[in-house]
DNA sequence: TCAACCCATAGAGAATTAACTATAGTAGAT
DNA sequence: ATCTACTATAGTTAATTCTCTATGGGTTGA
């Protein structure tokens, strides 16, 4: 017989053997009867192919391969009891790793999500990838990661959602426009303004364009800038208008102003998207819980629109038949 | 189910699957078929009670999981790689302990063995006991030790012998002792002479008394000593003669004269003696082994009588079978 | 698109294990 | 010397494990 089909049940056995120096001892510790200790035992020393213990005067020693083979099992055990803490902490959130895909526009707002998080699970490593809405599809389609942020989620077959935030897109243009004086303004008198718009990927284009549609307007002339700090900038700057998240403009932003045109801000939320065919990391569970707890404390209170709750129910339900 | 019912066989297989990154090759190592492995993985995922690899281009990669059990495993395996090194000393007699139980004449030359044993084996414990005939016999009764050092060996019942050294008996006189001239003495001439002599339980007094007995002599006036050394020393005093081993006498010793008697001197062999219903450390055999080789390189050669041979093919042919 | 390769699952049989009860031998303690 | 507690052995049973063959689905590369 070898040494590969122990199990490490047997060197507990054995252990405790060692520790208390007598078999019907640890068989009472151990909740076994004292012979079917006693077969553990042979069967360990036939393993080794050495005699393990002898009794001296009153309790059972070991030999030397004895001593040895006991170090040696203490290692062990102990070694998978870290494994098992480990795991614990993996289970619960604690530790681990999970990836997150953004699309550009939140990128403006998570870290104030992923700043508290990061700092109460340090052991955590959170990726995060930010793109466009079209690439952040294409990621979502081959399922490279564990968390999605969308404002509109694709087809949710597939997939868990639940809203977290508002995301208002309104009309921009340059402190001191004309029109930024006026109560009330009409989008069709705009429509002769140059907009600066993203590239067709991005959802905040899109979202307009369909909303433009809706009304039966379409935009005169267009410049497409790469992002939107881009666009901020360039609105700023007066090269024209735009429609823009409002997390994209800083907290003060003396250079840019809000135009009140009507049906505007457009509403949307973003929102987590799991999938239901990936398994969830625990760390991202504990990132949703997190979020969950803590959204009120990290972003302005008129932003949150928490309905994590009922992601994490879904969650839940999910993976216990599993 | 518990991590307690994995087997290290099952650490082994789950290790050659990470580090080939492909159960097919892993089966192809370790002589099993493939749905062999894929099985094995799964229960061991099922025991952790975690996903532990995942598939990711072209090959199978571990999860957070997976990589710290991944670790453990090769912590837990290479330590117990160790056990086998520590092991396959032990059984090679080249680390480990034994005891060795003296009659007290054979302590002036045993360290001749043990010197040079120590230096070629300097991981074996040699532990020494040394005492006079009686004690020694009760040690074997009571089994404590591994090898005994006797003259006449007590039953052979249980045990093995095997004679290694000529121990002659002689008589010595002061030098200068009127009859220390003489060519041949008779013992009968002697009687009249206080001799010197070592407490009952001694060996040496009692190969003496009952070489007395056989020539239908005894003694006259006795005087007890408690050691050999006391004798020596006593007798170069002029307190009396003596029997004593050849080898309690210094290479030199020009104060100490050997008498000529007749059917002198007594002549006796130590031996190694091995109970055979006491399992045998193999760092015990490997010192017997050594000393059947170097006898001759340790002791003056008139003394060697090297019997070992017999002794170690006994052993031998008593383990086989266990 | 097809072939090749990989992985997972199912099913089955032999072997092993884990645990028990009952019993006998040993060794310490009174 | 007897009693008691401890250890070892035997015999048994249910569960588990180990390994195989056969098969089906999925990827990848030509």
């Amino acid at each position: 017989m070898n040494v590969r089909h122990l199990t490490f049940r047997l060197l507990q056995v054995y252990v405790a053997v060692v520790r208390s120096g007598s078999v019907s001892e640890a068989a009472r510790q151990l909740h076994l009867t004292q012979p079917t200790v006693s077969q553990q035992l042979r069967r360990l020393a036939e393993a080794v192919g050495e005699p393990l213990l002898k009794s001296g005067h009153g309790r059972l020693n070991t030999t030397e391969a004895g001593r040895e083979l006991y170090r040696a099992s203490r290692e062990v055990l102990s070694r998978f009891d870290d494994f098992e803490d480990y795991l614990e902490a993996l289970r619960g959130g604690k530790r681990g790793r999970f990836s997150i895909a953004l699309v550009n526009t939140a990128q403006y707002v998570l870290p104030r999500l992923l700043g508290p998080y990061s700092h109460a699970f340090p052991d955590v490593d959170v990726t995060l990838h930010v793109g466009n809405r079209r690439q952040m599809l294409t990621r979502f389609e081959r399922q490279d990661d564990d968390l999605y942020v969308f404002s509109h989620p694709p087809s949710l077959a597939h997939a868990l959602a639940g809203r977290f935030l508002r995301n208002p897109l309104v009309v921009v243009a340059p402190q001191g426009h004309p029109l930024a004086q006026r109560e009330r303004i009409g989008m069709g008198e705009l429509l002769e303004e140059r907009f600066l718009l993203r590239e067709p990927g991005s959802a905040t284009r899109m979202m307009f364009e369909s909303w433009l549609q809706e009304h039966g307007l379409s935009l005169g002339p267009t410049l497409q800038m790469a992002s939107n700090e881009a666009i901020r900038v360039g609105v700023a700057a007066g090269m024209g208008l735009a429609v823009l998240s409002e997390h994209v403009l800083p907290p003060e932003h003396p250079d840019i102003a809000i135009l009140p045109v009507a049906d505007f801000p457009i509403e949307s939320h973003w929102q987590f998207i799991v999938r239901r065919d990936r398994r969830l990391p625990h760390a991202a569970l504990g990132f949703l819980s997190f979020a969950a707890g803590h959204l009120d404390e990290c972003v302005e209170t008129r932003f949150v629109a928490n309905e994590l709750a009922g992601l994490l129910m879904g969650l839940e339900a999910a993976s216990e038949p599993s």
